[in-house]
DNA sequence: ATTGATATTGGGACCGTTCCCAAACAGTAT
DNA sequence: ATACTGTTTGGGAACGGTCCCAATATCAAT
């Protein structure tokens, strides 16, 4: 008579209970509290043969914890919330591979939510985040949440803005050095000869770095001499009817050279599609410089100059500071600006004809 | 004296307790059990007044249920788990997106694992979402890890693949109809008047939907009586003097008109890289094609002719699969493949001359 | 042998829910 | 009244871990 011979069948694979720590710890013959220091940090109490019972049991039964027990009692998800307006946008993809890069790094796993910059959706998003206890939020979006958001600040839920302020949230914030990259745009346009910029952005709706680019863009405009107009889309998707409208607009003003600033990658695409609509050869006419690098901005006419934001870094670190906040007790809010990076291409240099 | 004064301190807002079912059973005077059945299936047992009461007592606390606890007990964590190869990829960026939609229609949250097409990295992804008791699985990866993925199915874990199938684990799976997509490819090229076509891929690797193009290529060019070479790059990111020594390769071997198709949109953003810095005007000399729509493909020159997936309905599809494998008992593995869409663009117009 | 100090180990309450089952409460038929 | 339905309600065990604290073991010093 051995155990070979169970006398309970063996339920079906796709059934099978999954073991815990109480099967582990009587397998190994020891107590569950001491299974449940081998992965706590307690672990180095344990005597070697202690850790080799167990190990050997764990190995024995295919047994891993259950981070959802493991998280109620002892008050620790591992998960990070993130909340972003748009996960198409080439800026959030980036953004959401460095974030995931440092979440790895540091033993979190990201559960992301999407608005589509739908103010309610977002409130909705943020009241499941709260549900799975989340450590920590990473922000990016309208802002129009601020109170539901200072709310949960004021509960001591650590968050990070990517890329915008929130009026109203006392937060710490990963972005763009905007004044910098701005600078850079327009010292370079002037010093291709242009004599009059235009810059087109989405509407600015209280988002901050939206603001922070028109109000350098037209300063450093204004200090260098040259022309500056904005336009200001009407819908967070610009529409392309009024995008040409626009452009056609500001073209036919003056026979002074110009060029288009846009304000983000999104922009850049948008105006391309309408120059190519309404102009033949468009970058004879005009000059084109874009913020945020895109893959194929090489690749459109004889190359479109852009101003390249680290954008995986951005999310990178803007993790680094919410695991920071996590594990630290409260401290000032902070802002980490990165610097931008200039790759002139063809889209700004000026046809003297 | 009244409750207005009490003795102990309110804790700092920081560190408040957040309020559970208790507290908020005691505030309307009913039993917990009462306040879970508001939330649960169960809440058509509870009178008028109950509900009344228990709903007074949640806005007063500003209740929220706790997810994690209710899913150690409930046994469901509202979770699905994706593992991805590359977050950056057009193709999984719009794929995610719709998945994200289908998954808030059906009350799951998603837990998003990036692999970056590291076989290690994949198998300490899945352990993750082990731990974290994920309902469901979403996986669009290499697929060297069956094995792993195939115990979890066995453990009774539902699982749907995305765009390709993984050898030796059956299971529901959503994609394209490559046949198709080849189908129409090959077909428009032939009647531009292409007479030889050229094939660029990433390395097959046993990916099924890589396979699943070379083969249709190949035969459908046979089929059409047009030369076809497929050629197959040596790293999962393309190098680029491999890539540029192929393609001249290729354009010197015959002055027959040809063109290129790229097996998808990674492909078709490194061809055109590679045809640029080797060619001054390359669509006067070569067609191409690219399977995958991108948001810049009519930028580019006369425009890219492409072969679109519809991207975002596979993902929701995928994700509606697994909501169902997972209310339901087992059933037989089902593919779900969806057609392609040509989209003509001045690529693949030859020039007569 | 006795004591004290230190290094390991175990027992059991607890985390916030769900779920099983029994209790309380109708209302209706005897 | 009594019994017998059916509808609501509540009590307490469970879920799988963590953590506090007490128990035991070990060992050197008295």
């Amino acid at each position: 008579m051995t155990a070979s011979i169970p006398n309970h069948p063996p339920e079906p694979a796709s059934e099978r209970r999954r073991p815990t720590i109480h099967d582990v710890a009587r397998d190994a013959g020891v107590s569950k509290t001491s299974v449940s220091r081998y992965y706590g940090r307690e672990r180095d109490l344990l005597s070697d043969t202690m850790i080799e019972r167990i190990e050997a049991a764990i190995e024995r039964l295919g047994f891993a914890p259950d981070r959802i027990a493991s998280s109620l009692r002892g008050r620790r998800t591992g998960l990070i919330g993130v909340v972003v307006a748009d996960m198409r946008n080439p800026y959030t993809v980036d953004m959401l591979h460095g974030a995931e890069q440092a979440c790895r790094k540091h033993g979190y796993s990201l559960l992301v939510c999407n608005t589509g910059n739908d103010d309610q959706l977002e409130r909705q998003h943020l009241e499941i985040l709260h549900g799975y206890s989340v450590e920590g939020l990473l922000i990016n979006t309208r802002g129009r949440n601020a109170a539901t958001l200072a709310a949960r600040q004021d509960n001591g839920l650590p968050m990070v803005l990517v890329d915008r302020h929130i009026d109203g949230l006392a937060c710490d914030m990963v972005g763009l050095d905007n004044d910098q990259a701005v600078g850079l745009s327009v010292s370079h346009l002037v010093d291709q000869g242009y004599q009059r910029l235009l810059m087109i952005t989405e509407p600015v709706a209280g988002i901050s770095s939206r603001e922070a680019r028109i109000q350098a863009f037209q300063h450093q405009a204004q200090a260098a001499g040259v022309l500056a107009e904005v336009h200001e889309g009407l819908e967070e998707t610009l529409d392309a009817a009024w995008l040409a409208a626009t452009l056609e607009q500001w073209l036919k003003t003056s026979e002074a050279p110009g060029a288009i600033v846009c304000a983000n990658g999104v922009i850049t695409l948008a105006v391309c599609h309408a120059l190519f609509a309404l102009l033949k050869s468009p970058f004879d006419q005009v000059g084109l410089l874009g913020i945020d690098e895109l893959a194929w901005c090489a690749l459109v006419g004889p190359g479109i100059t852009t101003v390249a934001q680290p954008v995986g870094d951005i999310g990178y670190s803007a993790i680094e500071a919410l695991v920071h906040r996590i594990s630290h007790t409260a401290s000032e809010p902070q802002s980490l600006l990165f610097p931008a990076h200039l790759t002139p291409r063809g889209s700004t240099t000026l046809n003297m004809t």
